[in-house]
DNA sequence: TATAAATTAATAGTAATACTATTATATTTG
DNA sequence: CAAATATAATAGTATTACTATTAATTTATA
């Protein structure tokens, strides 16, 4: 993508102070993605973070009421990008067929660094959602936090491909499974590639992951 | 099933003392079994366990060095117990589509309790698997353990249907993704449908989830 | 049945974590 | 320049995830 002079939004109930709105903020958001990275979500804490920055645990505290809150920021802004990116490559595109190939393409595909939004590094963010994300919404407060709009962006890309589905074959049943087995499956098969790799067919230098879903959206919706 | 003189083998690697070989240890595992249910895995932790089951906290840590080696054996008690009833409901067929079918079937439904293992209920068992097993493999230690063979009942499963599968259509470049992909589906579609219902196209009283994986999967294979 | 061996219970203690509260010091803004 | 706001520094607390020790109980065996 060109340089654009835009950003994602992310809702106000999703910090306690807007990350965006000052350097400490951002220096938090990009460290935190680094940190939870190398560290795993659970190593990873707001006193290490706040070392890390040159500023301290309380600080951080301001921004965010924990780390789980934080873990909540990121995936919504990582779900909001995709669903921009998705946008931004199939508008002005009729063909629906072309554009269920394409949203099978972005959300599948080994995530490159884009240079539109320049704090956040998409590619160790896009590990993070592979690795912490099912943390996000595995826990028992995911009714109440459902409610509060948590999980809002993920529903939104998956209702706007499960629109693409619609448009493509209005007659299939289940276009929510197809999305959302699609965009969980693919995190999946790239975690197997890594770590248990007998669960996947994996080959590296191959695009596997994403022929195999692509093939199997087609041939579900003939 | 009909009252069978068996019992699930699980690894002497998945435990300091085995949990068949005393009350206390049944306890442990049954106990365990609720109160992760009830409370989630987070808030679970072994001083209530132990007060739970009229013990205490050091007792049950003979047992397990921690809790998530606990999950790590119910998870693979779950597996076993899976693969198990996978091959004896397609024991002595030959058709592999309908050993397809069966696999799915198993593997997708809502779990009935089986009296054939007394102190475990496989209900709640299952809700504990669609809930909390993720984090199982979701962590920074995931390659020491999937060496130490933590993860091996589920690769064997995985493994058992993937050959219906090359049975079926040996010219099918990708058994072990779709395999993976339904068994990780199916359980996320369960999960969605209790708390995040506009991911799914679940209806209560209707199979939609077997029927949405089982065409998913002919269709695939044609 | 006595004794040893093993298991379990009870108690106490520790380091780390996930915060909260308070006050001091910068920085920004009107 | 003063007031408002943001940040840093420090200290403290309740809980967690263990470990260590000793006492009591159960089980195995000579």
């Amino acid at each position: 993508m060109e340089k654009l002079n835009i950003r994602i939004n992310i809702s106000s109930s999703l910090y306690s102070k807007d990350p965006e709105s000052s350097n400490l903020g951002k220096d938090i958001i990009s460290k935190s993605i680094e940190m939870i990275n190398q560290l795993g979500f659970e190593a990873f804490n707001f006193k290490k973070l706040g070392d890390a920055i040159g500023s301290n645990e309380s600080s951080v505290y301001r921004y965010f009421s924990n780390k789980h809150t934080l873990l909540i920021y990121l995936v919504n802004w990582y779900w909001s990008w995709m669903d921009y990116k998705i946008l931004w490559h199939t508008n002005n595109i009729d063909d629906p067929k072309i554009k269920i190939k394409t949203a099978i393409e972005l959300l599948s595909a080994d995530v490159k660094q884009d240079s539109d939004f320049s704090f956040i590094n998409e590619v160790l963010l896009n590990k993070i959602i592979i690795m912490e994300s099912s943390k996000a919404y595995h826990n028992k407060d995911i009714d109440i936090e459902n409610e509060k709009g948590f999980f809002k962006t993920y529903k939104q890309l998956v209702h706007r491909v499960s629109g693409f589905i619609t448009d493509y074959n209005p007659k299939f049943e289940f276009p929510h499974m197809l999305v959302s087995t699609v965009i969980e499956g693919a995190h999946n098969q790239r975690f197997f590639a890594d770590h248990l790799p007998s669960l996947t067919d994996f080959k590296e230098g191959e695009n596997n992951i994403i022929k195999f879903y692509t093939n199997l959206v087609f041939n579900a919706l003939k």
